[in-house]
DNA sequence: ATAAAATCTAAACATTTGTTATCGTTTTGG
DNA sequence: CCAAAACGATAACAAATGTTTAGATTTTAT
């Protein structure tokens, strides 16, 4: 539990008596490569911090197309998280591409650390804050940067992603096939 | 000053006399048809809530190229809020597409919101996380949706637009050029 | 170590989307 | 009310991207 104690601490101001009243209920849990942590059409009632490996988000077309939504990475919180703030049905699945490690952290410690950590309710405003920023950067590039210029820059957002994810993975998440993404990198 | 107390309640508990030295120092403006509240390259400092009006967010690409990021309506807090919570100089402006009138929320209102009001932090990361599913809602069109049915369900978040904003401007937002857009309306 | 599966590249062709130019209509501001 | 600008539709052509198929290489699981 050190990394996710570091990382709050990072973020807000938290004593060990906190941390520890925080996490005492939760757990940590281990997954082998492909498996999946959740899947579709359930309410997420957890949330993961991620201690080692890698996770991607992926959702299912109409037509049965998978696309990767996102891929997160070690020292990151991990979740659905609109449909666990709106308590609705996923529509996402979490999928582990190595075999991770998490800290599973359920709805009941996440909302008792709102309403009892002293800064609890500015750790769920700076989590929510940084997705956001994640993803405006996310939306404008999209606006004004070509495919290519979006493949050249990647590593800025999931370094050494290269290594790690096989590149078909990384033409879905940036919206193009994966024959489009092996056209783009000739072209050079 | 009667709607963003109304909204403000909605969100958190809060008592008259917080309402009250919240926003006494808020005041309201109004701007003009097609006018410029903010421009880039400048720190924003200001958010800011539509009493009355639309609010168009767009970004300027290397090629000149205005893109259209994004409409705020009635009733919403508007702002380069990345670049606000960053403190780092905005890429994005902020026009009216029609006589609109806001209330000015200069950043000292917001940061003694969240310092002072019993429960700010909690309306900073509820904004934060309406903002948040609302640009999880657009990624994840973006991958299971065609540009027709991105079109032909834009009134679910931006109920009236047909009325208020030119038809290039919507295909701008939709990510596609006002011809194109124009040719799939034809195709019905 | 080995067989099966996954992965990447490539080419040919199809579809989607962008570009340029034109024209008639509507809206805007004085 | 009027002239200028903005707007939306259309056609022809160009560029980008998707689809299908195939083959060689690498990775995976046993």
């Amino acid at each position: 539990m050190e990394q996710i104690r570091k990382v709050m601490k990072q973020m807000i101001n938290v004593s060990d008596k906190e941390l520890n009243d925080f996490l005492c209920n939760s757990f940590s849990k281990t997954f082998k490569r492909l498996e999946f942590i959740s899947r579709p059409n359930q309410i997420p009632n957890e949330i993961y911090f991620i201690n080692k490996g890698l996770i991607r988000v992926l959702v299912t077309d109409n037509d049965g197309m998978e696309h990767t939504i996102h891929f997160a990475l070690e020292n990151q919180f991990i979740a659905d998280y609109t449909n666990f703030i709106q308590k609705s049905t996923s529509i996402y699945s979490l999928q582990t591409l190595e075999e991770t490690q998490v800290v599973v952290l359920p709805r009941s410690i996440i909302e008792w650390g709102y309403n009892n950590l002293i800064e609890g309710q500015k750790m769920g405003r700076l989590i929510a804050e940084y997705y956001f920023i994640y993803q405006d950067s996310r939306i404008k590039n999209l606006y004004i940067r070509t495919p290519k210029q979006r493949y050249d820059s990647i590593t800025e957002v999931f370094p050494n992603i290269h290594n790690r994810v096989p590149q078909h993975m990384i033409a879905s998440y940036l919206g193009i096939t994966p024959i489009h993404l092996s056209r783009l990198k000739k072209r050079e």
